[in-house]
DNA sequence: GTTTGTTGCTTACCTTTAGTAAGTATATTA
DNA sequence: TAATATACTTACTAAAGGTAAGCAACAAAC
Protein backbone atom coordinates (compact mmCIF):
# COMPACT_ATOMS: atom_id res chain seq x y z
CA UNK A 1 0.00 0.00 0.00
CA UNK A 2 1.26 3.31 -0.85
CA UNK A 3 2.52 5.17 2.51
CA UNK A 4 0.68 8.40 3.33
CA UNK A 5 2.29 11.20 4.52
CA UNK A 6 0.80 11.35 8.21
CA UNK A 7 -0.81 14.93 9.48
CA UNK A 8 -0.58 15.96 12.38
CA UNK A 9 -2.60 18.89 11.89
CA UNK A 10 -5.62 17.06 11.20
CA UNK A 11 -4.92 14.15 14.17
CA UNK A 12 -5.02 17.50 16.56
CA UNK A 13 -8.11 18.68 14.90
CA UNK A 14 -10.10 14.91 15.49
CA UNK A 15 -9.06 14.68 18.83
CA UNK A 16 -9.90 17.96 19.80
CA UNK A 17 -13.43 17.65 17.69
CA UNK A 18 -13.38 14.13 18.38
CA UNK A 19 -13.55 14.37 22.36
CA UNK A 20 -16.85 13.82 23.76
CA UNK A 21 -19.56 16.80 23.52
CA UNK A 22 -17.19 19.43 22.03
CA UNK A 23 -19.35 18.77 18.86
CA UNK A 24 -22.57 19.43 20.57
CA UNK A 25 -20.90 22.20 22.56
CA UNK A 26 -19.66 23.96 19.36
CA UNK A 27 -23.06 23.45 17.59
CA UNK A 28 -25.02 25.15 20.32
CA UNK A 29 -22.39 27.95 19.98
CA UNK A 30 -23.08 28.89 16.62
CA UNK A 31 -26.33 30.34 17.96
CA UNK A 32 -24.29 32.73 18.93
CA UNK A 33 -23.34 34.36 22.31
CA UNK A 34 -24.50 32.31 25.22
CA UNK A 35 -24.12 31.29 28.83
CA UNK A 36 -23.21 28.16 30.75
CA UNK A 37 -26.81 27.38 31.52
CA UNK A 38 -27.87 27.86 27.91
CA UNK A 39 -25.12 25.35 26.47
CA UNK A 40 -26.04 22.94 29.48
CA UNK A 41 -29.87 23.24 28.90
CA UNK A 42 -29.41 21.97 25.10
CA UNK A 43 -27.27 19.01 26.23
CA UNK A 44 -28.83 17.59 28.87
CA UNK A 45 -27.12 14.37 28.89
CA UNK A 46 -23.73 16.19 29.73
CA UNK A 47 -22.58 17.08 33.71
CA UNK A 48 -21.89 20.74 34.33
CA UNK A 49 -18.26 19.39 35.23
CA UNK A 50 -17.85 18.04 31.34
CA UNK A 51 -18.91 21.47 30.24
CA UNK A 52 -16.27 23.58 32.40
CA UNK A 53 -13.95 21.30 31.53
CA UNK A 54 -14.86 21.23 27.63
CA UNK A 55 -15.21 25.34 27.28
CA UNK A 56 -11.73 25.91 29.03
CA UNK A 57 -9.74 23.24 26.19
CA UNK A 58 -12.19 24.67 23.53
CA UNK A 59 -11.11 28.32 25.31
CA UNK A 60 -7.46 26.85 25.19
CA UNK A 61 -7.09 25.88 21.61
CA UNK A 62 -8.77 29.08 20.49
CA UNK A 63 -12.52 28.14 19.26
CA UNK A 64 -13.95 29.89 22.18
CA UNK A 65 -14.02 33.95 23.96
CA UNK A 66 -15.07 33.68 27.34
CA UNK A 67 -16.61 37.33 28.44
CA UNK A 68 -17.21 38.12 32.02
CA UNK A 69 -20.14 40.53 32.84
CA UNK A 70 -19.48 41.44 36.67
CA UNK A 71 -22.96 42.03 37.40
CA UNK A 72 -25.04 40.37 40.04
CA UNK A 73 -25.67 37.08 39.32
CA UNK A 74 -22.61 37.75 37.43
CA UNK A 75 -23.11 36.71 33.95
CA UNK A 76 -20.50 34.82 31.61
CA UNK A 77 -21.17 34.68 27.96
CA UNK A 78 -18.78 32.43 25.50
CA UNK A 79 -19.00 32.68 22.11
CA UNK A 80 -16.66 31.02 18.87
CA UNK A 81 -13.48 32.77 17.42
CA UNK A 82 -13.03 33.35 13.73
CA UNK A 83 -10.97 29.78 14.27
CA UNK A 84 -14.41 28.19 15.70
CA UNK A 85 -16.51 29.91 13.43
CA UNK A 86 -14.62 28.00 10.44
CA UNK A 87 -15.66 24.79 11.77
CA UNK A 88 -19.55 25.19 10.90
CA UNK A 89 -19.66 23.93 7.05
CA UNK A 90 -17.19 20.72 8.70
CA UNK A 91 -20.24 20.75 11.60
CA UNK A 92 -23.06 20.86 9.00
CA UNK A 93 -21.51 18.47 6.79
CA UNK A 94 -21.57 16.04 9.63
CA UNK A 95 -24.95 16.78 10.69
CA UNK A 96 -26.29 16.02 7.16
CA UNK A 97 -24.30 12.80 6.83
CA UNK A 98 -26.08 11.97 10.46
CA UNK A 99 -29.45 12.75 9.33
CA UNK A 100 -29.17 10.78 6.04
CA UNK A 101 -27.44 7.60 7.25
CA UNK A 102 -27.99 7.31 11.07
CA UNK A 103 -30.39 4.55 12.05
CA UNK B 1 -31.89 31.88 24.43
CA UNK B 2 -34.46 29.77 22.20
CA UNK B 3 -34.80 26.29 22.86
CA UNK B 4 -33.31 23.93 20.17
CA UNK B 5 -34.46 20.89 19.48
CA UNK B 6 -32.30 17.96 20.66
CA UNK B 7 -30.73 15.93 17.86
CA UNK B 8 -29.79 12.41 18.76
CA UNK B 9 -28.92 11.53 15.07
CA UNK B 10 -25.93 14.26 15.51
CA UNK B 11 -25.22 13.40 19.12
CA UNK B 12 -25.04 9.56 17.38
CA UNK B 13 -22.90 10.47 14.72
CA UNK B 14 -20.42 12.97 16.59
CA UNK B 15 -19.85 10.20 19.48
CA UNK B 16 -18.49 8.06 17.57
CA UNK B 17 -16.93 10.24 14.93
CA UNK B 18 -15.51 11.70 17.82
CA UNK B 19 -14.23 8.63 19.18
CA UNK B 20 -10.42 8.61 19.82
CA UNK B 21 -9.16 7.26 16.32
CA UNK B 22 -12.51 7.00 14.11
CA UNK B 23 -11.34 9.97 12.01
CA UNK B 24 -7.71 8.90 11.47
CA UNK B 25 -8.61 5.24 10.89
CA UNK B 26 -11.33 6.04 8.56
CA UNK B 27 -9.37 8.73 6.44
CA UNK B 28 -6.92 5.59 5.82
CA UNK B 29 -10.35 3.50 4.84
CA UNK B 30 -10.80 6.19 1.87
CA UNK B 31 -7.79 4.94 0.40
CA UNK B 32 -10.14 1.74 -0.67
CA UNK B 33 -9.83 -1.72 1.30
CA UNK B 34 -7.01 -1.98 3.47
CA UNK B 35 -5.39 -4.24 6.20
CA UNK B 36 -5.22 -4.31 9.41
CA UNK B 37 -1.04 -3.65 9.24
CA UNK B 38 -1.41 -1.01 6.42
CA UNK B 39 -3.75 1.17 9.04
CA UNK B 40 -1.81 0.65 12.12
CA UNK B 41 1.51 1.27 10.05
CA UNK B 42 -0.22 4.76 8.86
CA UNK B 43 -1.27 5.49 12.56
CA UNK B 44 2.20 4.25 14.71
CA UNK B 45 0.81 6.08 18.00
CA UNK B 46 -2.26 3.90 18.53
CA UNK B 47 -2.10 0.17 19.65
CA UNK B 48 -3.04 -2.97 18.48
CA UNK B 49 -5.44 -3.34 21.12
CA UNK B 50 -6.97 0.45 19.98
CA UNK B 51 -7.26 -0.62 16.64
CA UNK B 52 -9.26 -3.98 16.83
CA UNK B 53 -11.59 -2.33 19.49
CA UNK B 54 -12.69 0.45 16.77
CA UNK B 55 -12.92 -1.76 13.91
CA UNK B 56 -15.43 -3.59 15.11
CA UNK B 57 -17.20 -0.36 16.48
CA UNK B 58 -17.10 0.72 12.89
CA UNK B 59 -17.95 -2.44 11.56
CA UNK B 60 -21.40 -2.73 13.81
CA UNK B 61 -22.27 1.23 13.36
CA UNK B 62 -22.45 -0.18 9.22
CA UNK B 63 -19.07 2.11 8.30
CA UNK B 64 -16.81 -0.64 7.26
CA UNK B 65 -16.93 -4.28 5.91
CA UNK B 66 -14.51 -6.91 7.20
CA UNK B 67 -13.41 -9.81 4.84
CA UNK B 68 -11.41 -12.76 5.52
CA UNK B 69 -9.23 -14.41 2.72
CA UNK B 70 -8.60 -17.86 4.55
CA UNK B 71 -4.53 -17.73 2.81
CA UNK B 72 -1.47 -18.16 5.09
CA UNK B 73 -1.22 -16.63 6.61
CA UNK B 74 -4.59 -15.45 6.84
CA UNK B 75 -5.55 -12.17 4.89
CA UNK B 76 -8.52 -10.05 6.03
CA UNK B 77 -9.19 -6.59 4.49
CA UNK B 78 -11.27 -3.87 5.72
CA UNK B 79 -13.65 -1.33 3.79
CA UNK B 80 -15.94 1.38 3.98
CA UNK B 81 -19.61 0.48 3.47
CA UNK B 82 -21.75 3.07 1.54
CA UNK B 83 -22.51 4.54 4.80
CA UNK B 84 -18.99 5.11 5.42
CA UNK B 85 -17.90 6.84 2.03
CA UNK B 86 -20.53 8.98 2.47
CA UNK B 87 -18.51 10.25 5.03
CA UNK B 88 -15.87 11.87 3.05
CA UNK B 89 -17.04 14.91 2.40
CA UNK B 90 -17.44 16.08 6.24
CA UNK B 91 -14.24 14.71 6.63
CA UNK B 92 -12.43 16.65 4.12
CA UNK B 93 -14.24 19.87 5.87
CA UNK B 94 -12.27 18.78 8.66
CA UNK B 95 -9.27 18.34 6.90
CA UNK B 96 -9.23 21.29 5.13
CA UNK B 97 -9.97 23.30 8.53
CA UNK B 98 -7.49 21.89 10.42
CA UNK B 99 -4.48 23.02 7.22
CA UNK B 100 -6.32 26.13 7.53
CA UNK B 101 -6.31 26.82 11.05
CA UNK B 102 -4.30 24.36 13.54
CA UNK B 103 -1.29 25.71 14.79
C1' DG C 1 12.36 -31.00 13.50
C1' DT C 2 13.11 -26.98 15.76
C1' DT C 3 13.46 -22.20 14.95
C1' DT C 4 11.86 -18.04 12.71
C1' DG C 5 8.43 -15.19 10.52
C1' DT C 6 3.82 -13.54 9.38
C1' DT C 7 -0.92 -12.16 10.36
C1' DG C 8 -4.56 -10.52 13.19
C1' DC C 9 -5.71 -10.50 17.10
C1' DT C 10 -6.13 -11.55 23.02
C1' DT C 11 -5.04 -11.09 27.64
C1' DA C 12 -3.51 -9.06 31.89
C1' DC C 13 -2.39 -5.12 33.98
C1' DC C 14 -2.10 -0.23 35.10
C1' DT C 15 -3.13 4.69 34.22
C1' DT C 16 -5.90 8.30 32.60
C1' DT C 17 -10.29 10.20 31.67
C1' DA C 18 -15.29 10.36 32.16
C1' DG C 19 -19.22 10.58 34.99
C1' DT C 20 -22.05 11.32 39.50
C1' DA C 21 -23.50 13.70 43.34
C1' DA C 22 -22.89 17.00 46.39
C1' DG C 23 -21.09 21.49 47.84
C1' DT C 24 -19.31 26.58 47.27
C1' DA C 25 -19.44 31.90 46.95
C1' DT C 26 -21.96 35.74 45.82
C1' DA C 27 -26.00 38.35 45.86
C1' DT C 28 -31.19 39.13 45.06
C1' DT C 29 -35.89 38.08 46.18
C1' DA C 30 -40.05 36.61 49.28
C1' DT D 1 -34.83 33.21 57.33
C1' DA D 2 -35.08 30.61 53.49
C1' DA D 3 -35.15 30.05 48.75
C1' DT D 4 -33.26 31.09 44.13
C1' DA D 5 -29.79 31.93 40.74
C1' DT D 6 -25.10 31.67 38.54
C1' DA D 7 -20.91 29.35 37.37
C1' DC D 8 -18.29 26.58 38.94
C1' DT D 9 -15.39 22.92 42.61
C1' DT D 10 -14.52 18.86 45.02
C1' DA D 11 -14.45 14.05 46.18
C1' DC D 12 -15.41 9.87 44.65
C1' DT D 13 -16.33 5.83 41.46
C1' DA D 14 -16.79 3.76 36.85
C1' DA D 15 -15.24 3.42 32.29
C1' DA D 16 -12.02 3.93 28.77
C1' DG D 17 -7.35 4.23 27.11
C1' DG D 18 -2.62 2.56 26.87
C1' DT D 19 1.42 -0.93 27.39
C1' DA D 20 3.57 -5.11 26.90
C1' DA D 21 3.43 -9.61 26.25
C1' DG D 22 1.45 -13.77 24.31
C1' DC D 23 -1.36 -16.81 21.00
C1' DA D 24 -2.87 -19.80 16.98
C1' DA D 25 -2.32 -20.92 12.44
C1' DC D 26 0.46 -22.12 9.19
C1' DA D 27 4.98 -21.71 5.92
C1' DA D 28 9.60 -21.58 4.91
C1' DA D 29 14.35 -21.67 6.43
C1' DC D 30 17.95 -23.77 8.66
Amino acid sequence: MEKMNLCPKFETAFQLLGKRWNGLILRVLFQGPVRFRDISANIPSMSDKMLVDRLKELEIAGLVQRTVFPETPVRIEYQLTDKGKALEPALDEVQAWAEQWME
